[in-house]
DNA sequence: CTCATGGTAGACAGATCGGTATACCCATAT
DNA sequence: ATATGGGTATACCGATCTGTCTACCATGAG
């Protein structure tokens, strides 16, 4: 009974479903069952457990996604699989990501508007490592156009697909953007 | 001088900067240059003033959008001048679109985290608004294609834009999504 | 046994929140 | 001449926020 990891999950939990800044410290202790001075025992302050909490996610997120994308053959498969496994997000599908609502990042950065802050950073970071494991699969479809180039257009069809099945709630939004890969990745994954 | 509309637009300034919940009433009506009195006089309270300035951007953005696509030909370059407006509006070309922080609606639905509340439906309403608009254009190509399919894609396509933008701070973001929308809208405008 | 550690429960402080009330000002229309 | 409507400025209310403090409890090591 990790208090720490308690409180980074309960936080988490909140902070995803209400918005952070519509979140209270005392409902976080309250929720997670700990008293608030070992919060602050713990965490420095709310901004700290945020960082925390981002940090939590990003791990969680990347090595779920990971797991999806190795799971089958390199290179087109492995990045058709990426929008297989958002279809399963968006829908509920999985229980690690907790209920959809959006991507935490992108809520988070909509929070806090200033991008010099620490928080807003973090954010960025966690997308540019996600990008940086697209763009390692990218790299197995030995292809003579730039990687960047492909990279960047998958990014962006797996970012409009999460914004649009958070504010539309087009749950099929994840199979739409598949369609649209499909149509961008050469047929021949291997040359 | 319309103090109605003073509040409105000071208030969206900060709301679109800052984000809702940072933003304290004192702080809009100072800003503002008016009493807290005239402010309740005027909205009944902080959200039905939130939900005038989700109208008055509704109203702004939708403009802005509709007359920049109806300056060119319809068809496909009525579209694909959609993504040099958007170029425009994250690089800060777009004085009446204010300077860029993501979408309003989309950073309003991230902190708003409930979906019945009127706020985020608000929000919906004026996505799906913008994806009439997009689809109205997308029926003048006198496709055999289902309208609905092409309209989608390019939601998608612009939202991914729109988030790509703010997130990764990729300023470029609106002409990768305008390479890939060309890819996607077939090469005769008229058949 | 003793005592340090890490926990609980919750009162408290100081600031700020949304919203109301008071007191005053001033232009205009009757 | 005066009454009224819309505005200003600001004190105030109760609630809630982050963060601190006090007092107590349990457990395991020396």
């Amino acid at each position: 009974m990790n208090k720490r990891q308690q409180l980074i999950e309960q936080a988490f939990q909140l902070f995803y479903q209400q918005g952070i800044h519509a979140v209270g410290i005392n409902q976080i202790v309250r929720q997670a069952k700990v008293a608030k001075k070992t919060l602050y025992s713990h965490f420095e302050s709310k901004d700290a457990l945020i960082e925390a909490v981002l940090a939590y996610r990003d791990e969680r997120f990347l090595v779920w996604l990971d797991k999806r994308m190795t799971s089958v053959e390199p290179g087109k498969p492995a990045l058709l699989v990426m929008f297989d496994a958002l279809d399963d997000w968006f829908n509920n599908r999985v229980p690690t990501l907790a209920n959809f609502h959006g991507c935490f990042f992108i809520n988070t950065c909509s929070e806090y508007g200033n991008p010099e802050s620490t928080i807003y950073q973090l954010c960025q970071r966690h997308k540019l490592r996600v990008r940086e494991l697209i763009m390692s699969h990218v790299k197995q479809l030995q292809l003579n156009e730039d990687v960047n180039v492909l990279t960047d257009r998958l990014v962006l069809l797996k970012e409009g697909a999460i914004v649009t099945a958070q504010v539309q709630a087009d749950k099929a939004a994840a199979k739409k953007a598949k369609l649209i890969a499909e149509q961008l990745l050469p047929d021949a994954s291997l040359v």
